[in-house]
DNA sequence: CTATATTAGGATAAATTTGTCCTAAATGAT
DNA sequence: ATCATTTAGGACAAATTTATCCTAATATAG
């Protein structure tokens, strides 16, 4: 469904969102052990996440990545999965076809709309602040 | 969402479904061209299918590729895209967790599972007939 | 101010997916 | 029976994605 790359970013921005709700920046090292994801690829993924607005990088001793506390509650999986990804998921005909609209659809366009727009609502809907939140209490975990 | 060589498998078998209905076989060449598929690459494709008990296959002049009356009714697009992708789109993790299940849940966990049930039990309710007969009616196109 | 820790970013390599090419095998047409 | 046509399938090439390595830039601690 997504890119590796996907998969990583939201784990690791999932980590990020729960250390600075705590106030406590996190660096790449301390990111990709906890999440499980190879280093310098996921130093690849956070810098554009950084690039897009999504988290702030500060260099140095004690740097790392961190996301404020407003950014936690507007930021979306949805914002994640555009930034990284790109916006075929919601975007591209499911059986891949360049022009397949309405008016000219490609035989599954009608019930993979349906899908996709719940995607789209469901990844709209859901803040870092929630999932962040699942992983504090403990319901919900990150490493493979 | 799906792999290309997926998305060709599903425009390939569509339009065989739709010719077998009208009592035609149709070669790979053909295929490709309506298709708009690269045909060496839709060759693999269609192999495989046939290995999966898909396809029927003829090979020598006047041979190509069709599925019996019976099958176009039985074949869901869940078949297609097993035989292609595997598993994974039903069963893998949203977030590239190995072992990630209700129990010990990602932070989508539920929320994927959700969608994901949705598109599975529309893969396996839909099947080739209904897709071929969209073709058939020019409802639906499958070329890009 | 200096040394060190940390992100930025380019170059490159490995793995996977996509796509091509060619020969073998089979089968129907003549 | 022979030949032309078509699928089967292996080898390989190109493109994309994933992953690593190294140096530069930068900011903080001391």
């Amino acid at each position: 469904m997504f890119s590796k790359a996907c998969e990583y970013g939201i784990r690791a921005t999932t980590f990020i969102a729960l250390q600075s709700l705590r106030n406590r920046r996190v660096s790449l090292k301390e990111i990709s052990q906890e999440v499980g994801s190879p280093m310098a690829f996921t130093a690849k993924i956070l810098h554009q996440l950084a690039k897009n607005d999504i988290l702030e990088s500060t260099k140095g001793p004690s740097g790392g990545f961190q996301i404020s506390m407003e950014r936690i509650h507007t930021i979306k999986l949805a914002d994640l999965v555009l930034a990284i990804d790109g916006n075929s998921i919601y975007e591209g005909c499911g059986l891949g076809l360049r022009k397949c609209n309405a008016s000219k659809p490609c035989p599954v366009h009608f019930k993979f709309s349906v899908i996709r727009k719940e995607l789209k609502t469901m990844l709209q809907g859901t803040s870092l602040f929630e999932l962040a939140q699942d992983l504090e209490t403990g319901v919900t975990h990150l490493k493979r």
